[in-house]
DNA sequence: TGGACTGATATCTCTGGGCGTATGGACCGT
DNA sequence: ACGGTCCATACGCCCAGAGATATCAGTCCA
């Protein structure tokens, strides 16, 4: 690749010129007095060293190197003005790509309505949301594979990484419609010490498990763990199941099981936060639009 | 189409760090110091908004804006140059089209020979050839319809046309074997005097034609025109059919009929003359070509 | 902690060339 | 013959920017 013999400028003059066929219109077109066109048009001839126009009185023609030059100068000043627009577009976050990670709980709540807020501002960016839980998805942040995660109770102290509460929800007790429990319109949390509790592995969400078993203990219990489920829903099917009870965030109530039976709890203070995360010194101006359309 | 907003030299830069990823190197490869470089790469992200590159410390990287750009840059830089190259070829005759009108009589003399020494020095040039007699030569020169003209005797004061001629030749006389003069080796002109001539008729080219009968007054005898034909060909054909003799050019001699005597003439001092003809002002660099490599 | 390497910044010089006005010269029409 | 049209030329102003050198600042490594 060896450095451009011909300005942009002296082409797009060319183009102009090719089109109008007339200095002074092309002059007019371009926006200068026709002398200049005339000085541009005679240097590019010079660089190419042929003339690019006959001029013969009374209207000027194209010259076979001419011809041949045009579509060349055509080419590059639109490519040109393309590749500019979408670098421009890419710089200021209007197109590209966001890698979504998001906790599977969250399919069904926040994560609709945020992707639809933001889409509709950007709308030429592509997302690509990925399921993962909360530790796979820090991970994942760190080496750049996604570049927001949607996860609950980050919890540590992840000083490379930003986090922003998108949505706070009470804890719900999980119980099996024929819980004598399911009868309260609250359940105090104190009088689930007796039954197993089925949650979802600590490894999976390290945050909001310590936070379940906390609000236990301040209960003045620490919790039978019965099973593990990977998934909320499969949590809701044990419980169904009669396998034990469960706490859970309250947007679990969208899942719908005739046996299950969800209860506030008292005291009814303790909350769980969702975040969305990415990391601090990502320049990826997508991801600042996606933080500029939370709530 | 608007006025170009970055200079092909900045993307030329943009191109050569993007693949270098080191400003020292990129520089060196440019052939200029490491802060001008750095200062060209600034301006050009001023001019498109954002920042192309990222600068960690240890090494740089592109941005997704720079991503978009590099393509559209290094698209518009190849075809600029591939266009100027183009331009150049086609400006300096190494291209193009050579559109050639010739006299049937000579696709078995000279134009064999002068197509085989141009496309031996140019052989990205598309010959075109056309087999026409010389008035519709000397029209189609005019009106541009040809860019060479192979033709016999062009004779009239076109100003506007130029003629190098390419071959000279004697005339023959052309008779039947069984003719009295076949017996000769020579032919006194005079001695034609009796016989019916076959001829081209004059509108296929007067100069030739004009010649041979002021041949004939030379030698004290109008010729009595027995048959016209279109085709030298179809001359001797009638000729060997016994309808008449003929003057022709030496060249006939190509003609290989049983039937068919040529015999020099006496006087041999009359020569033909075949000319390339061209349209002085024509600015097509492969006529001055063409016209170059005529011997 | 000091040196190597990186890129950024500051500052200067200098010139290419962009643009203007004024003018010349060729050709056209009336 | 004369004005009108069109392009080229001459000349001058002026600045963007290309290039250099010198220096600074951050990172990494020994």
């Amino acid at each position: 690749m060896d450095r451009p013999e011909l300005p942009l400028h002296h082409l797009h003059a060319f183009a102009v010129l090719a089109e109008e066929l007339h200095f002074g219109h092309a002059a007019v077109r371009l926006g200068i007095a026709q002398p200049p066109l005339s000085q541009q048009i005679r240097r590019l001839e010079e660089r190419v060293g042929h003339p690019l126009f006959h001029r013969e009185p009374g209207r000027i023609s194209l010259t076979a190197a001419g011809r041949e030059l045009l579509p060349a100068a055509q080419r590059a000043l639109a490519g040109v003005a393309a590749g500019l627009a979408a670098a421009r577009d890419a710089g200021s976050g209007r197109t590209g790509r966001l890698r979504i990670g998001f906790a599977a709980s969250l399919a069904l709540t926040v994560l609709p309505g945020l992707l639809r807020a933001f889409l509709e501002r950007f709308p030429e960016v592509r997302p690509d949301i990925r399921e993962m839980t909360t530790a796979p998805q820090l991970a994942a942040l760190h080496d750049g594979t996604i570049d927001v995660g949607l996860l609950r109770e980050p919890h540590s102290g992840e000083a490379e990484l930003g986090f922003a509460t998108v949505l706070t929800e009470p804890f719900v007790a999980v119980l099996p419609s024929a819980h004598p429990l399911a009868s309260l319109r609250s359940v105090p949390l104190a009088r689930l010490a007796d039954s197993p509790f089925v949650l979802l592995p600590r490894a999976a969400g390290p945050g909001l498990y310590d936070q379940i078993t906390d609000l236990c203990a301040g209960a003045g219990f620490t919790p039978r763990i019965g099973r593990h489920a990977v998934e909320w829903l499969t949590v809701c099917a044990l419980v169904e199941a009669g396998l034990g009870v469960s706490l859970a965030p309250a947007s679990i109530r969208r899942v719908r099981l005739a046996g299950v039976a969800f209860r506030a709890i008292t005291p009814g203070t303790a909350r769980t936060r969702v975040a969305a995360a990415w990391c601090r010194d990502d320049p990826n101006p997508v991801v600042a639009n996606f933080l500029a359309t939370l709530p």
